[in-house]
DNA sequence: CTAACAATGTGAATTAATTAACAAAAAAAC
DNA sequence: GTTTTTTTGTTAATTAATTCACATTGTTAG
């Protein structure tokens, strides 16, 4: 397996998600269409992902549900786990701890930072909360890997570059605010106004096609 | 113009942002390798972007912001603004609402649903909170066309089907189920787990290759 | 005035992603 | 036991997105 694309990369943790509720089902064996319906995809995109992966199903039985669990785990996790912090206990990087809470998961919230004292300290379902004063230690002292930026967009430079200073590895940004890292850091970047808008698009598309 | 590409429409709506701002600066002119930097795309990218809306700028001036700003918003805003709800006022509900108060837009949200009774009644940055068993009406009065779903992940498939009944045109689902819902409905998901997940796969990638 | 430069605009080439088409084979139907 | 059906796996074709390469032309420098 050399490079798989970029869009099998995100479908597999998707398939991944799908597969472990049938597996808490106690579903044994799931059809590529079963994956592409829940996905909104075809079957044959599955099929090829998997086929990229080197993932033999059975005829007519379609994929062992557990067995495929774990390949996606052994290609996409990595084996020691991978420690995470969010930048800004506003109300998204709250979300965002809330959402990974319990789940099993080889990336573990581990860190969170604020600039307000209110909540510096604190801790929020296991994850405490440090001043950002102390990011770069803290992210030193626990081995952070990855960062997900949620502080307000004015603050978003800053923060990215005290992150690679720090040493971080990847950031995942969700200020609307384009950061600039050097190519050693992966980064990637959403912006919520841009999805919305494009809704907005396509619904205006419809309307006056339909 | 006949059909712009997904990746384009996205692009445009963060070329706007990007002018704004440049705007509100007071730049008048911008160079297409300019824009580039910010959204950390190649110059002629942007170029090809604008080419495809039919804009052209000066040779050796390069664009004019604010007829810039004026043409995306004639191509991606519809006229009569769009009216929007957030279902859902959880952390990443509250979140979006404070992220687009304030915002000149032609996006209004104008409604959010919540089953808690405490949250019910309650006004945030404007935006009035109902009970969700309110959706549909509240739908139909307001003339809402748009739904971002922030519900928890159990909600997500009968919150898209009251949605659908309600006759809303256009569904952001932040939540990570993926829902199904009737083809003239356009309906964008975002799964912040794979964007993270995504992340870490690179980042191990970067590692091991050194 | 002329040459060098710096920017846009775009056809052609390339790369990335998806879909079509179908062979192979196990299971089910008869 | 033969035929039909159903599903996987994969090559080839297609479509979507990006990048290359370069013609064009206003601007600046000399």
């Amino acid at each position: 397996m050399k490079h798989l694309p970029h869009k099998t990369i995100e479908r597999l943790s998707q398939y991944r998600r799908a597969l472990l509720i049938c597996l808490d089902k106690g579903q044994t064996h799931i059809y590529s269409h079963e994956i592409a319906k829940i996905q909104h995809i075809t079957a044959v995109q599955v099929r090829r992902d998997l086929m990229l992966i080197g993932y033999t199903g059975t005829l007519r039985k379609g994929y062992n549900v557990k067995e495929l669990i774990e390949l996606i785990g052994e290609i996409i996790d990595s084996q020691e786990g991978i420690n995470v912090s969010i930048i800004g206990m506003g109300n998204l990087g709250r979300a965002l701890i809330n959402y990974f809470s319990g789940k099993r998961s080889h990336l573990k919230i581990v860190a969170s930072f604020d600039i307000n004292p209110d909540k510096i300290g604190n801790t929020m379902s296991g994850v405490p909360c440090y001043s950002s004063d102390d990011m770069e230690k803290i992210i030193r002292e626990k081995d952070i890997k990855l960062a997900i930026m949620t502080v307000p967009a004015d603050f978003a430079s800053q923060t990215a570059d005290a992150l690679v200073k720090a040493g971080i590895k990847g950031i995942l940004n969700y200020t609307p605010k384009p950061v600039n890292v050097p190519k050693e850091v992966y980064l990637e970047e959403y912006d919520m106004i841009t999805s919305l808008e494009k809704v907005a698009f396509y619904v205006k598309l419809n309307e006056s096609a339909g």
